[in-house]
DNA sequence: AGCCTACTTCTACACGGCGTAGAAGTTCTA
DNA sequence: TAGAACTTCTACGCCGTGTAGAAGTAGGCT
């Protein structure tokens, strides 16, 4: 659902929320349901827009993502120790393009 | 739970579990149910000692929490930006000790 | 041998989140 | 002003988690 916003990169309807994900053949309270449990919690906002609302996500994916490692650390007693098991993990090429994001 | 046996550093048995986390009071049958759920899932093992087993988390903390970020990172399409907003969430200092730790 | 005690396993219940959707209410618009 | 479009309210099943009682099992003591 927050996948369908941030692929459809702007705001969207319910309905059009529905459409693009009409592989899941979804009622269209079904979405109306999950959007509101995500504006709750802080995910996605909305607008009015006539008689219908137009959802957006709050955050980018990437963003959302980063906050989501963020969070994980923030757990950490060690984070120094957390983020060189982190670096450890990640592929060699990743290691060199964070090298290149710290120049 | 998990925490307990983190914090203990090696294996425990269930009751000295139950007396690291005094403060709370739990049942002893509670220790078992949530060590044997832990073990379910992979994060503890343990071995039998007599008519008790001992318990011991299979990841240190640094290991689990490098997963969690890892397993939110390998949920992204775009990882490179990612890693580059989450290089940007993180304190400065943090920063310099990623620098140093790819050098 | 038999029993007590420590420990385990099995079962259960409440609670909250999530996926799902029907029923009923509201609001445009023709 | 009636019908369609959209929303809100309510609900149900499933699952993970926190909690613990009841019942089973196995070492050790007498």
């Amino acid at each position: 659902m927050l996948e369908a916003l941030w692929a459809a990169g702007a705001s969207r309807t319910a309905k059009q929320v529905q459409d693009a994900l009409a592989g899941r053949e979804l009622a269209t309270t079904t979405v109306l349901t999950v959007l509101g449990r995500l504006e709750r919690k802080g995910l996605v906002s909305r607008e009015r827009d006539g008689r219908a609302h137009r959802y957006r996500a709050v955050a980018k994916r990437e963003d959302h993502i980063a906050d989501l490692m963020r969070d994980a650390l923030d757990g950490a007693p060690d984070r120094g120790a957390v983020l060189a098991r982190f670096l450890g993990s990640i592929p060699p090429d990743e290691r060199d393009a964070l090298r290149d994001l710290l120049r």
